[in-house]
RNA sequence: GGCGCAUUGGUGUAGUCGGCUAACACGCUGCCCUCUCAAGGCAGAGACCACGGGUUCGAGUCCCGUAUGCGCUACCA
């Protein structure tokens, strides 16, 4: 039988880099196992799901590069399904109606009610109208009386099913509750629904994250109750924070969603390609792994059962996410071929009113080259129009640390640079090699050292006191723009 | 409280059937290269493999216990 997984976000905020990652996995074993991706909106809590949030979604999937199959199925769609399906099993005597009148709680004191019903409750099984005769449940039922829906899990026994990543699990009857398959208000419930929608989307295997691991078992009954075969089950470690705690949105901010990395400048494949390493490790150690590849070497196997740390680092701006991510977002901007960057360097600019018509015509030559030489230390998209913005702008700024560094430490050195300028201005052709003979002859007849024109004349051209070798600077920004910005006075008036 | 899962350097991980002087990547330090910063090359620091017991000639690897963390335990998803 072919496989077939799914999966199924609820639409509650945006596409969190946890469930990012179980969506790539599920991605990644049906690419390589031939089978087909599904999508799976799972809208039943109407008061929290947005359609913006959906929309978010499915960008997030875009940009990773993992596109699905079939229709996408919106759950609330199915609701009268999954209602359908849990009256059956009341018919079938495998659910029973609960007239027990709704407990009212807040949401803020769940957890602690939970413990504290856990704490007080011993028999799971004590539901004063779990064997309530079926005649007299109809009748109240008919007589319009409220009631839930719950499954009556047996006394005895336990639910098995062999984790394809964590093994063999077993659960004993005793510590499942009967579970409320329908609420009062005639609203299905997360197992339920799950379960309904999985069994009829003909999902294989349920590829998700570890949270989900001890309510399997409730769901393997409801397989059973329904008659249906269960799915193979493969749970996912979890993503946490530097401090071992969940990494949620709220806590930890715009670092745990995914449509941050795309607007901070990542290259959807480094991101991907980092995201995959997260959990999972390629079997022959080598870990920076194009589309193909990970597809190629993915196997459940090679997941692992420890929960995985995102180690960013809140007070820290220039490692606002994790390391390793950041170097494999720079390792693929100074490696991937220059034609797959080239749009995304023009997409920069364009957002940032650097880019030039000219660069798609006769200037095209021109980007490629200067694109391939300052790319080579960019850690994102960003540092294009940021760092970049000389290449592309006569207007840009002047690092105050680079002008006293380069510029003001050596009085002679305005005037210097005037010289150079009139020295370069003659130089032709204009070129790598020509500027460099130029410049040396220059500081040698002025009696400095090279280096000392060669860092005022960076700081001078680009603003910065970094970036690639001088000569390639002058001959990407040509004679005239690097003589122009050598008489420049604005960095010697800050 | 109960149940489940996990635990290898700062982080991500490798470590099959027990032989490890514990490997790789990121990060960190130093050197080389050099016009700066990266990249690259070289070298290095950093882990008594959570702890305690047991089995064994031998345990990161098997067994038991403890601790810690995480998850679940909802008429949330």
């Amino acid at each position: 039988m072919s496989v077939r997984v799914r999966f199924a976000p609820s639409p509650t905020g945006y596409l969190h880099i946890g469930a990012a990652r179980s969506a790539l996995f599920n991605w990644l074993f049906a690419r390589k196992t031939g089978g087909k991706f599904l999508l799976r909106i799972e809208d039943t809590d109407l008061q929290r799901s947005t359609e913006e949030s959906t929309r978010s979604i499915i960008e997030g999937l875009e940009w990773l590069g993992l596109d699905y199959d079939e229709d996408l199925v919106f759950q609330s769609a199915n609701a009268p399904q999954h209602r359908a399906a849990a009256n059956r099993l009341v018919e079938e005597g495998k659910a029973y109606r609960d007239f027990t009148p709704k407990e009212q709680r807040d949401d803020k004191d769940v957890k602690e009610n939970i413990a504290e019903r856990a704490k007080a409750q011993t028999d799971l099984r004590s539901n004063p109208y779990r064997d309530l005769p079926k005649e007299e449940s109809d009748r109240r039922a008919a007589a319009g009386e409220p009631f839930a829906i719950r499954l009556k899990v047996t006394h005895e026994g336990e639910t098995k099913f062999d984790d394809l990543v964590y093994g063999p699990q077993e659960r004993s009857h005793s510590e499942i509750e009967d579970l409320v398959l329908l609420r009062s208000d005639g609203h299905p419930l997360y197992n339920l629904s799950v379960v309904i929608d999985d069994i009829s989307m003909g999902i294989t295997h349920v590829i998700r994250g570890q949270d989900h691991l001890t309510n399997t078992h409730k769901q393997v009954l409801l397989y059973e109750a329904l008659g249906a075969p269960v799915p193979h089950f493969a749970h996912l470690p979890l993503i946490l924070a530097p401090n071992k705690g969940k990494l949620s949105k709220r806590k930890h901010g715009e670092v745990v969603s995914l449509t941050t990395y795309r607007d901070r400048g990542f290259v959807p494949a480094a991101f991907r390609n980092f995201l995959a390493l997260l959990g999972w490790s390629p079997p022959e150690g080598k870990e920076v792994l194009s589309k193909e590849e990970l597809v190629k070497y993915f196997s459940l196997e090679g997941i692992g059962r420890a929960n995985a740390i995102f180690n960013f680092h809140e007070n820290d701006p220039r490692r606002w996410t994790d390391d390793k991510a950041l170097w494999m977002n720079a390792e693929y901007i100074r490696t991937m071929h220059i034609d797959e960057l080239l749009p995304m360097v023009k997409a920069e600019l364009r957002a940032n009113k650097l880019w030039r018509e000219e660069y798609d015509d006769e200037e095209s030559e021109w980007l490629r080259k200067t694109v391939d030489l300052i790319r080579q230390r960019y850690f994102t998209l960003k540092d294009f129009s940021e760092q970049g913005r000389a290449y592309f702008s006569d207007d840009f700024d002047f690092d105050e640390a680079a002008v006293n560094k380069n510029l003001r430490k050596e009085p002679r050195l305005r005037e210097l640079l005037n010289g150079l300028a009139d020295k370069l201005e003659t130089v032709e052709p204009f070129d790598v090699s020509t500027s460099e003979a130029a410049l040396r002859e220059f500081a040698e007849e002025a009696g400095v050292k090279a280096g000392l024109l060669i860092n005022g004349a960076r700081t001078m051209l680009t603003g910065q006191a970094v970036g690639p070798s001088m000569f390639e600077i002058f001959d990407v920004l040509g004679r005239d723009a690097s003589v122009q910005r050598l008489r420049s006075g604005v960095p010697w008036n800050l």
